[in-house]
DNA sequence: TCTGGGGTCCTAGGACCC
DNA sequence: TCTGGGGTCCTAGGACCC
């Protein structure tokens, strides 16, 4: 039997943002952006919640629910140290600690009672030291399984704490809407709703044939979760060290559909600039690139190129994203253009000598200049290819509509 | 309501190989 | 000339998560 806590923390981005101007407490705050940007809602404070605001919200629809609403801006690097803070108390409460995002996490205390207490003291005394250390709240939820942890953590907020005794997992999800089943989503909840299935309790009483003739392997998933098993997929791994990445990707909607080929070749340089050096940053060298194409009526397109060899060149993935695009392109307005990189490899693959000296010089120059990026920001060394594609007249012009300057966003 | 950005996982068809 | 079956890789799209 394990002891399984989910730790949630509570309107994370809002929390952080409140922590550097503590003039928002209380207030109706809304991160993402300025309401006349195009952009959704990243994070919403309890208080603006009252008024309909909720995260994946276009900003737009927000001010008009809510106009009396603070709009800021996120800051993705705040968030990030303090996503550290919290690992780091985690961490020190039990290794057995994994991120789960940014702002939530999981940790195997199974078999820790010696060192914590019981489950519930544990819980309290976890509680307490994040409060402490980061000035931040949480929701705990402490399960028998990761799956019921977490849906418990929902259940106990904000700033609360939730167990549920091990066997009384069923009677604990029974009630619940099947929704708040991680991975059912809108779709699903209207083809369970089709079906007259509304409440999880509904889900667990029926025959698992019904769900894998309905669902396929996803209906199996389905039928033991109803059960509060964590079935299938990265859910059922130990927990302990995350897994590795499986790609890398960066992408731009720009506040103006445009058709203009400088602009967009320069946006997929900039873009492809941003994804190796990530990729350098981690390691990493890719085998794919992918391009991701959305025109102003908003159908998307992706178009994919597997390479001979893995790379982390800029050259590369501009070369190759350039090439995808205009080989799809019908010559329409583009509102959002993405560079993906996956495949990826921590040993380069098999090069011949003249791919090695090529991959060699590179490297060497890039490295220099992602510190160089790391130290002065971004924008301060570009690629000669983004550059004659017009890129730093744009970066005059419009500074706002640059890649980059969005925050990541979180809570559905 | 006029819809971001960064990810993961799954499905399905076609190519290609044995 | 009609015509297998399994495995793996590649590509495209979509649901879902925060």
């Amino acid at each position: 039997m394990k002891t399984i806590f989910h730790v949630d923390m509570d309107a994370f981005f809002v929390s952080v943002e409140e922590l550097y101007n503590p003039d928002l407490k209380g207030k109706p705050v809304v991160v993402g952006g300025q309401p006349d940007q195009r952009g959704v809602v990243s994070a919403a404070s309890y208080a603006a919640r009252k008024f309909g605001v909720h995260s994946a919200m276009p900003l737009r629809t927000a001010y008009k629910l809510c106009p009396q609403a603070i709009f800021v801006e996120g800051h993705p690097k705040r968030y990030k140290e303090c996503s550290q803070q919290v690992f780091d108390v985690l961490h020190s409460f039990t290794p057995q600690v994994e991120m789960a995002s940014i702002d939530e996490a999981y940790l195997d205390l199974t078999g820790a009672e010696r060192l914590h207490g019981p489950p519930m003291l544990a819980a309290h005394k976890l509680h307490e030291r994040i409060r402490e250390k980061t000035r931040l709240n949480c929701s705990i939820g402490v399960a028998t399984s990761r799956l019921v942890a977490k849906i418990c953590s929902d259940q106990a907020k904000p700033n609360g704490v939730l167990w549920i005794l091990p066997g009384a997992e069923a009677r604990f999800l029974a009630p619940l809407e099947v929704r708040k089943i991680p991975g059912v989503g809108k779709v699903t909840e209207k083809s369970l709703h089709a079906y007259g299935i509304r409440r999880i309790g509904h889900l667990a009483a029926l025959d698992r044939k019904f769900l894998e003739s309905k669902f396929g392997k996803w209906g199996l998933a389905l039928a033991g979760k109803a059960q509060g098993l964590d079935a299938g997929g990265w859910f059922a791994g130990e927990i302990g060290e995350g897994p590795e990445a499986k790609s890398i990707s960066h992408e731009h909607t720009f506040n103006e559909d445009t058709a203009d080929a400088q602009v967009i070749d320069a946006t997929l340089a900039k873009l492809s600039e941003m994804v190796a050096s990530r990729l350098r940053e981690h390691g990493f060298h890719a085998r794919t690139v992918q391009l991701k194409l959305r025109y102003s009526d908003f159908s998307t397109f992706t178009r994919a190129h597997s390479l001979d060899h893995a790379t982390q060149l800029d050259i590369d993935l501009v070369e190759h994203s350039r090439r995808l695009f205009h080989n799809n392109w019908t010559g329409k307005p583009v509102r959002l253009l993405g560079v993906h990189a996956s495949n990826l490899q921590v040993e380069e693959g098999q090069l011949n000598l003249l791919e090695g000296e090529k991959q060699d010089r590179w490297k060497k120059a890039l490295t220099a200049v992602d510190r160089i990026r790391d130290k002065f920001g971004t924008d301060s060394v570009s690629l000669g290819s983004a550059m004659k594609g017009g890129f730093r007249e744009r970066v005059h012009e419009t500074p706002a509509d640059l890649p980059g300057k969005h925050p990541p966003k979180q809570e559905r």
